[in-house]
DNA sequence: CACTAGATTTTCT
DNA sequence: GAAAATCTAGTGG
């Protein structure tokens, strides 16, 4: 299985989200199906970190493509991105849920709560699943031998639905979610 | 089942 | 000081 080279994130953010579903996203062994994601870019939107220029948290937004960008969330939650576009324009996709393939029980054991069946529907939630935290900030998933890795081969098929973005409150209604229409490992 | 509070870092006012 | 790209556990019907 090869891995998605740079000129596939390159492009605008919207593309590489709706690209990204269906695709296998691999940490360390245990594997998921992407299928829901959000375009976030730079100063023209309101909703991203990138909105009101570079900081030390959000400058990978604003290097190249293809990397991984992992910030912490309300104090507590890593949430995986993948970072686009290219220099100078800053862009970002956010893996929102993923549909667990293989290495459940590694992912099972990551989770903190055992009562809830969850484990990866929802952006908080896959990044405890897998294991993901700052430390893997910067990794170039177009790198053969970065921890995480996106393959090109991915599950076609499956109708994409499109709504408004989750969980922000800057005003923003622009059609930027996408995912699975079937699948049942949405977050919310 | 629905609703609510609280955890806790980065950034901006 | 307050809000943010969220989730969990607890309470009450």
């Amino acid at each position: 299985m090869k891995t998605l080279d740079r000129s596939f994130y390159s492009r605008d953010s919207a593309e590489v989200a709706r690209a990204l579903l269906g695709k296998i996203l691999e940490k360390e062994g245990m594997k998921g199906r992407i299928v829901e994601t959000e375009a976030y870019y730079g100063k023209e939107d309101p909703a991203s970190h990138a909105s009101s220029g570079k900081t030390d948290r959000n400058e990978l937004m604003f290097g190249k493509a293809g990397r991984i960008y992992v910030y912490l969330c309300y104090g507590l939650h890593y949430l995986l991105n993948i970072t686009t576009r290219s220099k100078g324009k800053p862009g970002a996709v956010l893996i929102r849920a993923l549909e667990p393939l293989e290495g459940l029980n590694r992912m099972k054991s990551n989770r903190s709560t055992k009562r809830r069946y969850k484990l990866t529907d929802g952006p908080g939630r896959l990044t405890e699943a897998l294991g993901i935290d700052k430390g893997g900030n910067g990794a170039d998933v177009t790198s053969g031998d970065s921890e995480i890795k996106v393959f090109k081969d991915g599950l076609e098929g499956g109708e994409v639905g499109k709504s408004g973005r989750i969980g922000i409150n800057h005003g923003q209604e622009r059609q930027l979610r996408f995912f699975l229409k079937d699948s049942k490992f949405l977050s919310r």
